[in-house]
DNA sequence: TCTGGGGTCCTAGGACCC
DNA sequence: TCTGGGGTCCTAGGACCC
């Protein structure tokens, strides 16, 4: 006998989020074509659904946007006005069920099982429930999905767009599977469809038809579990709990692309500045730095430094950087971005000195780093800098190189 | 006319230990 | 000096996500 719904999870998803928020403030913006865009002269970052079906893609550049839609409105991304309405669509959800899981800043996972008979409404139903909650609240639409597992519930959410809901069940999962195309599975990237697909598979019913051994022999652990997932068993649960983040990034691009070490120095020392804040934003500490590079055709090199101990200080971080940077920066070869990484990181549970230590040291540091802090949140992220990374408001790149070499000189 | 800025998880292979 | 088999830890890098 097949149990009807042995789970029901679903998968709450912001229609073009970003530009959603934009609309909720500027709603004379309606229905004009609109994207919204990182800083100038890059890419997309959102774009309103009538630019999608005529083909604008997300990362797409903004001169390929504006070549074809000449009158286009570039909004600048806002993202603290964005985490602030994603914070309240969080909290409606709350409201529904206390099983939601933050997926990104504008989606989520809801566990639904057993709340039929609290609100009287089927899946479905509750579903739709929600959904217009959030658009009554926020003026924002979403689409839901939900069946039995994680992955399917996406996959449902993707059916019907925007402001959509759509419920693929146990039972109507066979007449779904055919109808999935293998790049439609998250989970699916460009080379584990290419890989199926020389396997003669097409969609999602082929691939469920495979056996367990074969699944695994091809796709090893990860495509197993979609696999399972793909045919109704709940593998990944929705996890409310809060997970502590396993590292942070920050880099940067720029343009024109440079070999000017100088500058590059400066650029990075910049994305440290913007790592560690991000650091004692989330009270952590970290006990490995690495520098990333990326060059002209995209590929990247890193190398990392292990600190003796963990730290959150800017400066045991330049230090490392520092060290980093003259072992192994590649003299004369050309760059696009450089960025930072912090690996090993822990719960920032206060410093804890060695006999050898000094705290009064490490006071004034801390107590540097609170006023750095302070400042920032009251002039603006970049009123307080480090001398290293001050270099780069007076030396953009367009400055011509012999001014450069004259006026700034790395002293580290 | 290539292309942003974040993240997670998994595997393979080497070093080292018993 | 040569012989097994198994475990853990670490690192590098791939693949994928929004």
């Amino acid at each position: 006998m097949v149990v009807p719904w042995p789970e029901a999870i679903a998968h709450c998803d912001a229609d073009s989020f970003f530009l959603s928020c934009e609309l909720a403030r500027r709603p004379e913006l309606k229905g004009k074509p609109a994207v919204v865009v990182g800083k100038l002269g890059s890419c997309v970052l959102a774009k309103s659904h009538d630019l999608k079906i005529q083909g604008i893609q997300t990362a797409m550049p903004i001169w390929e946007v504006k070549k074809r839609f000449p009158n286009v409105i570039c909004l600048q991304a806002d993202f603290a006005w964005y985490n602030h309405l994603s914070a309240k669509m969080f909290a409606i959800l709350s409201n529904w069920t206390p099983d939601v899981e933050v997926y990104s800043v504008d989606e989520a996972f809801l566990d639904l099982k057993g709340l039929r008979r609290l609100y009287k409404m089927d899946y479905g139903q509750i579903a739709y429930a929600i959904k217009e909650d959030i658009k009554r609240q926020l003026g924002l639409t979403v689409s839901v999905g939900v069946s039995v597992s994680r992955t399917l519930a996406k996959m449902a959410g993707e059916v019907n767009k925007p402001d959509g809901v759509t419920v693929i069940s146990a039972q109507e999962l066979s007449s779904w599977l055919p109808k999935f195309s293998l790049g439609d599975v998250p989970g699916f990237g460009r080379n584990t469809v290419a890989l199926l697909e020389k396997c003669g598979l097409k969609t999602c019913h082929d691939f469920v038809q495979l056996s367990e051994d074969k699944v695994r022999s091809l796709l090893h652990k990860p495509g197993l579990q979609l696999w399972k997932e793909l045919r109704g068993q709940k593998v990944f649960s929705v996890e409310p709990a809060f997970a502590p983040q396993q590292m942070i990034t920050r880099t940067s691009s720029f343009q024109p692309l440079t070999a000017d070490q100088d500058f590059l120095w400066a650029h990075t020392v910049r994305q440290l500045e913007r790592a560690v804040d991000a650091l004692r934003d989330n009270e952590q500490r970290t006990q490995e730095v690495a520098l990333y590079l990326r060059d002209r055709a995209f590929h990247h090199s890193g190398w990392s430094h292990r600190l003796p101990s963990s730290t959150n200080t800017f400066s045991d971080c330049l230090e490392a950087l520092k060290q980093i940077w003259r072992r192994h920066f590649p003299a004369g070869k050309v760059f696009r971005s450089t960025g930072v990484t912090f690996f090993r990181l822990s719960q920032d549970l206060g410093q804890q000195f060695s006999l050898f230590e000094n705290p009064g040291l490490f006071l004034r540091q801390d107590q540097l780093e609170q006023a750095k802090r302070i400042i920032k949140n009251r002039y603006g992220q970049l009123a307080i800098r480090s001398a290293s990374s001050l270099r780069l408001s007076q030396l953009g790149p367009n400055v011509k190189k012999s001014l450069r070499a004259k006026a700034f000189n790395v002293e580290w």
